[in-house]
DNA sequence: TTCATTACGTA
DNA sequence: CGTACGTAATGAAA
């Protein structure tokens, strides 16, 4: 047995590193009489799917004592995981989910044996404070949790230490986790302290924890959600290799015939924003909207966005856009997708199942869903149901409208959603006078729907106007009359503003404390509603979890949840899913449609009446 | 190599 | 006083 010491604010930590078998008896000592134990793994990358992925690492540990175990050498040290694992009673991880895949993985320990056992730092601090760093918050990282919670100090040295075992080995901080000496000192010192950093970290979140979302259940239900999460990034998504392969090569013929294009113009790179403003200045482009200011530049520079572009009306401002969307969307969607697959012809998403300050969900790496383009099914048509199976999409219809009228029990919403009124239709009544007899849209309903969303999002009528092409006169029109008529709206937004004035934070439906700015306490509104909008999904998805229908889950994005069901069974799953999903808020229902297509997501999507 | 900035895709 | 994200790219700083 290697011992390594380390100093920790002046308290001496110790790190058992396994060498031999001989050592392990003193690491089931050590688990035996620690029924509570941090835990982590050291691995050859973050991707868990992949052919040539394995662990390298085990380690245990508690405030001032830890184990490592030289997994990477084979069943002695994986079989003593593999005991440990099951032994202990807790085991407190940062980001549980991916030591989850990788015990699955590589030490044989399903998931579901580890699942309940898991406290998750992550989803703690999440509920003690949920801001990242840049917005002046602690943020999510294990790092940047101890710089915050621990000891700044300590943060560096972990920080600097990767940094300089990527130096000593000459390669890139990614590459360091497959390439450094099993038994480095500098690599076994940081990989000992993980498990005593998560648990420590634990015994200081745990007591900041809200009082609220502790009686409102949260700390398990986020660790269930998170758990049902990993279960769907376990079972991936089947990718239509051929039809993602054919869109890149068209893309690719795309992107070259009109950087071709953009270069006859004397434009070498279509990515360069000094080369574009420079070539259409001197084709005697008067160019006017500007970047936001920054400190280090006070008035911005010119813009060359795609608005920009599409306002000078020139072949070479076409080029531009067409020969950059082609680049973005080829490797941003398709290639992504390509070198994310498995040995089943299958694409894994990293889900983070409570991650934005609302508690959103994420989902990045191989498959960022949230991003893809919705008009139809170019992008998603590379995704595939199972054999057999075909892809149905069951969403919440306008759930964050009418969260807003249940949370603020305003009469006049509330009564429109329970008789399924317009809305919309009704935000431009009030704003500019009754429907004219025998039309079904209010010749303004446009702009009665951008008032409603943009009042939701927590904008103005300077946003109504820019983000819907509004007139200034109609937007400060339609905003007013917002106000004015959904007073109960009013009444709610103005109580969410104070709370947060006062207290720096708001408390959602489901007891989750969110801080607000007190600067930006506009923002209040939009953080309850979108906040318990997700809620209300995470909801859907513990229900359906419950129901079986986990196994059926492809990806679940905001208001939407994504199902691969038996071709057969399509339309009862469906139609029991939704409703499975469906809940009251407050007195209104949330409904839930479903779409049934064929075997691609993006059949969906092509459906001839589909709302997308 | 890393960071800030710009742009663009979604709910 | 529109919110919340992730990804790709440039160009400068380290």
């Amino acid at each position: 047995m290697k011992v390594i010491e380390y100093a920790l604010k002046g308290e001496p930590v110790t790190v058992n590193v396994v060498e031999t078998p001989e050592d392990l008896p003193a690491f089931r000592d050590f688990v035996e009489s620690n029924p509570v134990l941090g835990f982590d793994t050291e691995t050859t990358g973050l991707e868990w799917w992949s052919p040539g992925f394995h662990c390298r690492l085990a380690q245990f540990g508690n405030a001032t004592e830890a184990f490592v175990l030289p997994v990477e050498l084979g069943p002695d040290y994986s079989d003593a995981t593999r005991w440990a694992l099951r032994k202990a009673h807790r085991l407190i991880a940062h980001n549980g989910t991916f030591d989850m895949h990788v015990s699955e993985r590589c030490v044989d320990s399903p998931l579901e044996v580890l699942a309940p056992r898991i406290l998750d730092t992550k989803l703690l601090a999440h509920l003690v404070d949920p801001r990242a760093v840049r917005e002046a918050g602690p943020g999510l990282k294990l790092e940047e949790l101890i710089k915050f919670y621990v000891d700044p100090k300590a943060a560096e040295e972990v920080k600097g230490s990767i940094a300089a075992l990527a130096k000593k080995y000459k390669v890139k901080k990614e590459e360091i986790w497959s390439k450094v000496e099993l038994f480095d000192p500098d690599y076994l010192l940081y990989a000992g302290m993980d498990p005593v950093w998560a648990y420590r970290l634990f015994h200081i979140l745990l007591p900041k924890v809200p009082a609220r979302s502790l009686k409102y259940g949260l700390v398990s239900w986020e660790h269930r959600l998170a758990h049902i999460m990993a279960k769907t990034e376990r079972t991936g998504y089947l990718l239509d290799e051929s039809y993602a392969r054919a869109r890149i090569s068209e893309l690719r013929a795309d992107q070259q015939k009109w950087e071709t294009a953009a270069a006859t113009h004397g434009v070498e790179n279509v990515n360069s924003n000094q080369q574009l403003i420079d070539t259409f200045t001197d084709l005697g482009v008067k160019l006017k909207k500007r970047t936001k200011p920054t400190p280090n530049n006070p008035h911005g520079q010119f813009a060359m966005d795609d608005d920009v572009l599409s306002s000078i009306g020139h072949p070479l401002a076409e080029a531009v856009v067409r020969a950059k969307k082609a680049g973005k969307w080829r490797k941003t969607w398709f290639e992504r997708a390509i070198k994310g697959l498995d040995e089943n012809g299958r694409v894994h998403g990293s889900v983070n199942s409570c991650q934005a300050r609302t508690a959103r969900m994420t989902v990045t790496g191989a498959i960022p869903a949230l991003t893809f383009p919705a008009g139809d099914g170019y992008v998603r048509g590379m995704f595939l149901a199972d054999k057999g199976e075909v892809s149905v999409s069951i969403d919440f219809s306008n759930m964050e409208l009418r969260v807003m009228a249940a949370a603020s029990g305003d009469p006049v919403m509330l009564e429109a959603f329970r008789k399924n009124e317009d809305l919309h239709n009704l935000t431009a009544i009030a704003a500019f006078g009754p429907m004219p007899p025998g039309v079904e849209k209010h010749p303004m309903r446009k702009a009665g729907k951008g008032t409603n969303f943009t009042v939701c999002f927590g904008g103005g009528w300077k946003a109504v106007s820019d983000q819907w092409g509004i007139s200034p006169e109609d937007a400060k029109k339609a905003v007013k009359a917002f106000w004015g008529t959904y007073t109960g709206v009013k009444r709610f937004a103005d109580k969410l503003q104070r709370e947060a004035r006062r207290t720096g934070y708001i408390y959602t439906a489901t007891g989750r404390r969110l801080p607000v700015d007190r600067d930006r306490a506009y923002a209040a509104l939009n953080y309850y509603i979108q906040s318990s909008a997700r809620d209300i999904t995470a909801r859907a998805v513990i229900e359906l979890d419950r129901a079986g229908y986990t196994p059926w889950i492809r990806l679940v994005i905001h208001d939407e949840i994504v199902f691969s069901f038996p071709r057969e069974r399509a339309a009862e799953l469906t139609e029991k899913a939704a409703r499975i999903m469906e809940m009251t808020f407050k007195g209104l229902l949330i409904p839930a449609d479903g779409e049934i297509g064929e075997q691609s997501w993006g059949s969906v999507l092509d459906l001839e009446n589909s709302k997308h």
